[in-house]
DNA sequence: GCTTAACCGAGACGGTACGTCTAGTCTTCGA
DNA sequence: TCGAAGACTAGACGTACCGTCTCGGTTAAGC
């Protein structure tokens, strides 16, 4: 997150509202339920704010970075609650992420901020830091506890551990956004199942017949 | 895809050229490769294809319906050559895919599209109808040879067979653009060879010691 | 006027539609009603005449000259009845000539080919032979009239009688006009009959009391 | 006159810069001069004013307010010497007149907002405002001159004195008008004096032998 | 009655200007 | 020094007309 309203070094003059920080990105979130990326207006979100667009462009560069710090706060609601199985955690964090996605701001902006990002390092470094890299501890916390139950053997090299981590995160999370963005089809308890019969067991065996838990 | 040029009901008045339509689909690409996605102009367009404004408004609706068709049109390179074994053939596969959203106009327009296609049920079939459907011709092709081969079982009922190409075909390209996209890491051989292994062992036995070919 | 439809030299092919160009000059009239000058299109006035824009300006250059061509047609109605003195008769006239500037056509055609003939000297000419000089035969025939009367006296210098008249002219149509369309101000009997004690009289004779015949 | 720049309500925010109003005019004029009123454009006007499009509409509502408020302000240049005696006023001011038709800035657009205005009361009112009516005082003052001359008699009543003031006008500036730019002839002093004395004793004496002072 | 050239409708074409919108900056006043 | 208000430059938007062109099809004069 980038604090925007504490971190000043000077201190005279009069200090900067907290209240218009939050109220901004609240607005931004409205905006974009209302209007979607490419119609949302940094004009419109400072009305909605009830600020001036001066306030706002003084403490961000742009829609880019504004909308990605009001959407990153949303995906810090995803937990990985203990389901007693490896399968029943996949699944669980799978139908999360679905309904994450299935909120007008999130499927909108995240795409858009993506598309955004492929010209602009500086604004993939703030996706990654921001979003994606803060959700890797679902996938490490996930593989830590089917460890200590005995469900997936223990794995000595650090890197290929990374390695491995970040592959089941691509799969994991791409499977998900394809599904509900692109593919336009419900990521439901079935679809979900299915998945993680895959994910877990592999196409040769789960091919014909997913083994349903 | 959508014929502009040929498929009018009246016959009357000067017919559309068809030349105009390929300029207009190539420059399109050609400008997302200098400017991106969000640095598009439709004049600019129309200017690098020698094309009066009003004639690109003519045949297509807005941008996205236009770099929809323009996009389109390089996902029909996608091939599947026979490389002997189903892991081979996921891995090339996956590695042609990675090649084609490696390049500029492809890795900043499909995730823009998708994401204004959030909010607007026409683009999204559109993007359906003219991209993501006709690829599943891959996953069914692979799945058949796959079976010609016996490495995989026959499939009896058609609509498990149906979800299961559609779920494949989800994970794999899923995996794909949030490798590239989103990660930002490289689609090389290795994790190539890695997700393969995953698709097809599943993470339990994979998870460890993926079996290199 | 311009005849577009017999006057051609070869003779082979097919004729031009002589109802075409009555179709076209009516439509133009009613769409001058309707729309004003400045908001008249030749592609609205075609699809009104049920002809294609082709065959509209197959015949004319351009809007100014096909709207001068229309309203020319509407200044051959002005007369000169014989009612007994000058006064009457230029009273007379100034009635007529006033309900012609009154009708939304000519109001709004009449000035604006006149601004546009500013910088174009053939469309000047054309407005001066197919317009004015038609109407000065009024003055021509008045003068006639109220010398056989005794009213004026004859005038033997030839040149110095065009001049006359040609003032006279400009002071008429000028006055009419100016009071009609600049000023705003209804051109009723009373007008007419100030406006003629004053052309007759002067300014010296009539400034204090007009004599109402 | 409108004035555009001072006398808003509401004092916050940036003021209009007072420096853009007169660039504005003045480029609306040099446009007039170069391309006459039909082909003059709002966003050539701008570009010739260094000033953004946007900042133009802001402040008029279109082409013909903006041409009337640019053209208005030659027409207060117009003033009524002393010259001795009412014959030779008359004289002068006419050829003041014809000297202000006869830039080509005047010539084009008069006439083109006023036959613009013939479909547009609110327009028709800000012609009579900013230029017809502040002109009559012209009129009102060589009036009241050759009163005190003793040249022409008292008028008692003052409606009488105001609808006598208007015919001058009309008179006068229709006819010099109509001269200027429907007869395309040129107002010399040949022509203003031979105006003036029909103005001034009438066609009954002045048909045969204008009397030259 | 057959040619044949010029006509006709329809509508796409390359252009140009429109009037509006948004971006991002700047300038003023008041807190 | 900050914030609200709103004017500023710059430039894309999508639309409307311009005047030209290219079609398929029609129509009369002249052979």
């Amino acid at each position: 997150m980038h604090d925007h309203t504490t971190d000043r070094p000077g201190r005279t003059g009069r200090p900067r509202s907290a209240e218009a920080d939050a109220a901004i990105l609240a607005a931004t979130r409205e905006a974009l339920v209302d209007l979607g990326w490419s119609k949302l207006t940094l004009g419109d979100v400072a009305t909605r704010a009830g600020v001036a667009k001066t306030t706002l462009y003084r403490r961000w560069a742009g829609k880019n970075e504004l909308v990605v710090d009001a959407v990153a706060e949303l995906f810090d609601e995803l937990e990985l609650p203990d389901r007693g199985s490896l399968a029943a955690d996949v699944e669980g964090v799978v139908l999360q992420f679905a309904d994450l996605l299935a909120r007008p701001e999130t499927r909108t902006a995240l795409m858009a901020v993506v598309a955004e990002s492929t010209g602009d390092e500086a604004l993939r470094a703030r996706i990654r830091t921001s979003i994606v890299d803060r959700q890797k501890r679902l996938v490490l916390e996930g593989r830590q506890r089917a460890q200590e139950r005995g469900e997936l053997p223990a794995e000595d090299d650090p890197e290929t551990a990374a390695r491995t981590a970040d592959l089941i995160f691509d799969v994991v999370a791409g499977a998900v956004v394809h599904r509900s963005l692109v593919s336009s089809e419900p990521v439901d308890t079935e679809w979900a199942r299915s998945f993680t019969a895959l994910l877990l067991g592999g196409l040769a065996q789960a091919g014909g017949r997913p083994s349903h838990t």
